[in-house]
RNA sequence: GGGCGAUUAGCUCAGAUGGGAGAGCGCCUCCCUUACAAGGAGGAAGUCGGCGGUUCGAGCCCGUCAUCGCCCACCA
């Protein structure tokens, strides 16, 4: 920052931030060394998916995590805000293949040696644009730490885990219904289920008695005929007297009739939706498939991977081959024509669709690998009720532990490539070996199976099982590193509510189970980010707003503000408005030119920093170190609480209405020439360092033009409170001189009088010199002194009186007078009312009858002067 | 179908433990005063979603309804 008044009018972030982040970066300000001695604070950033692009959600969550970051290293712990990057599997894997597509080859083509490589070769691409990104927003992660979840380390534990947890029971491999992505050819996990609401429509069919149909039959109920084809029973409710005597007799399968299906009972069924008859397909809809399993049922599958008919395990007659929903178009059509389509309606229900490609979800029956989720849940749920776990707003523990509640195993295994892969081996004969490494396999094989010859199961494992265990695994894990020591569990999770169940419960399980301790203390749920009409930003209406192009109309710190202005603690929404963003640059600009004054001040700064001496300082001197005394601990409080929000608006307020606004305006007055330099440069340095954690540019470069102590302000200490010296009276007398300016202003304002035009002040001569001066500069109004009134500041301030021309104040006089017996009037109903005084709190009562005899007071004074008006003498 | 939020000025939102409705933007008026017109001073503007209840007193507590939104869910 350069000399005194050669500074430009206005700040420009974009000559400041590069050269200071890179400053920050190159001197290690972000990197820490695990310290014992010290309070660890350490946040894990949720690591962003390798192909990412910095969105609005970064903001809302990730700027938290730099202020705390940065609130706790300034308060000198052991802070360590922790970076790293998600290979996101099927997100990834989805774009490759894409682009395979247009050039012509399928992955398959390829191979999955080149096509691994070539997913590397993207990550590397775009893995280094999100850093690179969060950097511009001043994101103070420590860099050299930063982990990808496809790192040789990283991946190793995740073998680790996956063979331990094999070992113990806890992983298995089994044919079980899973969720199927035929786009993406892979299943995809519950919690990745999109269930969107559709029109669709509700068959009812007839199920014949007999199969030459003789008109007779039993009705159900489907939206899903093509999945009739796979139908091994129809079941009701037990206690349905409609269906009772035909429990045990069978139905033939249209539009086939080929199959018999006997009818049972079973209480899953609703007697009241549809017919109250259900066909059941287990192999293709996940209550059937219990009802399946409850009745021992056989489970043939009539629907492949690729979302075709297939008539391998029963006969599907001309249907085989064709896609799922052409098959039930041509299904419908024909039991039309069999007389056995007896009605159909609109029907507005949800299906499951995958998040990734968008596609329906086919439930079908797969060989796949499960983690078992009950041993797992339990103790993750007992770490939530003791109180160990706590989410931030609270509700959302009760989210987290519905969840658990109803948890269902976990299928780990992907059918892609892109990923790690499964630690599984196969003997020829279908034996399952698990290992950490092939050498290891091939030992077990052999001592246990008697055979070398193995093939690698070609799954990968879900992207969320590596981001599961990811806050143990960036530190080393399963090395005895000292960070681990240190930094596991971590203080806080800031993540967004969507992936509450995705990854947070998950990394509590995983974190309890194989680390013995919760991965962390405290989850704090951000809101999400909507366009100001409370609409989700999408690519289709059009309303996406990238923050890097608010950071360079604006500067990272005005982004950083306008966001963190917005979040309020128990919100779950922001409404963002870029006029936020203008906001917080002429808040910047505001910041930029205080500076400017002080910088420009005939008088010398303080060679450093130090707290002023006592002795000499003006009222106004008083009043702004009390206020910035109470601001450093409001400060403090709110940034304990998560409360970021009310934390902007707090240095907002201050730095604006406060320093600015009277305490810089005071300095200006002759008494105040004396002590306002170091005044203004100690309560700015502090009020700096509190910016510092939200605004980290415009704070440091400040601060280093200024007196200060150390290298950086990324490392200085946060403002201690108890150092700022306070003087609660002088701040309320000032206080008083506030209002009393506003008086005369509004005066002025209201009677169009222009600064120039003549307005005094009758001063009692108990109001001291140095407020005197005060009035008069912040007034422009001449002074009179007039005899003391009263023994206190209050009663002084009460009778100072204005004189300006005559008609001017006749009128203010009869409005003040109107409106001091408005108040009146509401003071004595009240105290009249009897119920009021005798049951109210007595010091409430006191008040009221204490303001009630100040408006009295006041009236009659003003009434006086009204008279005095009237009849000049 | 459950659960959870929200509803306060034209817009976006604040309003600890119930005791005289606030901010920013926008709008209107005045001011280019030697830090800042991306600024300063002042102003207008609200039946606090509706209806009941508790209370001396309700934006705040309770009940209920309405509208909007989020999450969960195997009603085929």
């Amino acid at each position: 920052m350069p000399e005194r008044m050669d500074l430009p009018k206005h700040y420009d972030p974009q000559a400041v931030e590069a050269r200071l982040y890179e400053r920050w970066e190159r001197n290690g300000y972000f990197h820490e060394e695990p310290d014992p001695a010290r309070p660890p604070f350490i946040i894990c950033m949720p690591p962003p998916n390798v192909t990412a692009r910095a969105h609005l959600g970064h903001g809302s969550t990730y700027t938290p995590m730099d202020v705390l970051t940065r609130y706790h290293r300034m308060l000198g712990e052991n802070a360590d805000w922790l970076p790293g990057v998600d290979h996101a599997a099927i997100a990834t894997e989805t774009v490759l293949v894409k682009q395979l597509t247009r050039e012509g080859v399928r992955r398959e083509d390829l191979g999955r040696e080149r096509f691994v490589e070539r997913a590397w070769e993207w990550s590397r691409i775009y893995g280094g644009q999100i850093e690179a990104q969060f950097r511009r927003l001043g994101f103070g992660a420590d860099w050299q730490r930063s982990h990808f979840t496809m790192d040789e380390s990283l991946s190793a534990a995740a073998r680790k885990v996956f063979v331990r947890l094999y070992r113990e029971g806890l992983l298995y491999r089994g044919t079980r219904l899973v969720n199927w992505d035929p786009t993406a050819q892979s299943t995809v996990s519950d919690a990745e289920l999109e269930h969107v609401e559709q029109e669709g429509t509700l068959w009812r069919i007839r199920y014949p008695f007999s199969r030459d149909d003789r008109g007779d039959g039993i009705e159900v109920a489907t939206t899903r005929p093509e999945t009739m084809l796979g139908d091994v029973a129809i079941a009701v409710d037990p206690d349905d007297p409609r269906y009772a005597k035909l429990i045990g007799r069978s139905a033939w399968l249209p539009p086939l009739l080929e199959r018999a299906l006997p009818i049972i009972a079973d209480e899953a069924v609703d007697p009241h939706f549809g017919t109250g008859a259900v066909k059941i397909t287990p192999a293709h809809d996940p209550v059937d498939y219990e009802i399946g399993v409850r009745h021992s049922l056989p489970m043939p599958s009539v629907i492949g991977t690729d979302a075709r008919i297939r008539g391998d395990e029963v006969p599907v007659g001309r249907y085989a081959g064709l896609d799922r929903f052409e098959a039930r178009a041509r299904i419908v059509e024909d039991l039309q024509q069999l007389g056995l389509l007896v009605a159909s309606e609109k029907w507005r229900h949800s299906i499951a669709t995958s998040e990734r490609s968008g596609d329906v979800v086919e439930p079908l029956l797969s060989l796949q690998w499960f983690v078992k989720a009950a041993p797992l849940a339990a103790p993750a749920l007992e770490a939530y009720r003791t109180g160990r776990l706590r989410f931030v707003p609270e509700r959302y523990g009760r989210t987290y532990e519905q969840w658990l509640e109803n948890i269902r195993d976990w299928n780990v295994s992907r059918q892609i490539w892109w990923g790690h892969r499964l630690p599984v081996w196969y003997t020829p004969d279908g034996k399952e070996v698990v290992a950490e490494s092939e050498e290891a396999a091939l030992e077990i094989a052999l001592s246990t199976y008697g055979t070398q010859e193995l093939t690698r199961d070609s799954d990968t494992l879900d992207t969320w099982f590596s981001s599961g265990i990811w806050p143990f695994s960036i530190l080393g894990w399963p090395n005895e590193s000292l960070e681990l020591r240190c930094w596991y569990p971590s203080q806080v999770m800031i993540t967004a509510g969507e992936i509450i169940f995705l990854w947070v419960a998950r990394m509590v399980m995983l974190g309890l189970h194989v680390m013995g301790e919760i991965p962390f203390r405290n989850v704090v749920i951000t809101p999400l980010v909507f366009d100001a009409a409370g609409r989700k930003m999408s690519k289709s209406i059009g309303n996406v707003i990238d923050p890097m192009d608010l950071v360079e109309k604006y500067g990272a710190d005005a982004f950083r503000f306008s966001i963190l202005r917005q979040m309020r603690l128990e919100s779950q929404e922001i409404r963002y408005q870029e006029s936020r963003c203008e906001e917080a640059r002429n808040f910047n600009n505001k910041i930029w030119n205080a500076t400017r004054y002080i910088l420009a001040l005939p008088e010398a700064l303080p060679p450093a920093m130090s707290v002023p001496s006592t002795s000499a300082l003006t009222i106004a001197d008083r009043w702004v170190l009390t206020r910035l005394r109470e601001t450093i601990e409001r400060m403090g409080g709110l940034l304990n609480e998560y409360d970021f929000g009310n934390a902007a608006e707090t240095m907002w307020r201050f730095i604006w209405y406060e320093f600015c606004d009277w305490y810089v305006e005071a300095t200006k007055a002759d008494a105040n020439r004396a002590t306002r330099a170091p005044v203004l440069s100690y309560v700015w340095n502090a009020a700096m360092r509190l910016l510092h954690p939200i605004a980290p540019f415009i704070s440091e470069e400040i601060w280093l033009a200024l007196p200060h102590d150390g290298e950086t302000i990324a490392t200085a200490n946060w403002p201690d409170p108890l150092e700022v010296p306070a003087f609660p009276a002088d701040a309320r007398a000032f206080t008083l001189l506030q209002r009393t300016v506003e008086r005369v202003r509004n005066l002025r304002a209201e009677f169009g009088l222009h600064p120039r035009d003549r307005v005094a002040l009758d001063l009692p001569a108990n109001v001291s010199d140095e407020m005197a001066g005060l009035l008069a500069l912040l007034t422009t109004a001449s002074i009179e002194r007039a005899a003391p009134v009263g023994d206190s500041t209050e009663a002084a301030f009460a009778a100072i009186t204005v004189r300006a021309p005559r008609d001017v104040l006749v009128e203010r006089y009869r409005k003040e007078a109107a409106h001091l017996r408005s108040e009146i009037e509401r003071g004595e109903r009240k105290l009249d009312n009897e119920s009021f005084v005798t049951r109210a709190s007595a010091s409430i009562v006191e008040k009221e009858r204490a303001k009630l005899a100040a408006y009295r007071a006041e009236l009659a004074r003003v009434e006086a002067a009204l008279d005095e008006l009237k009849e000049p003498a």
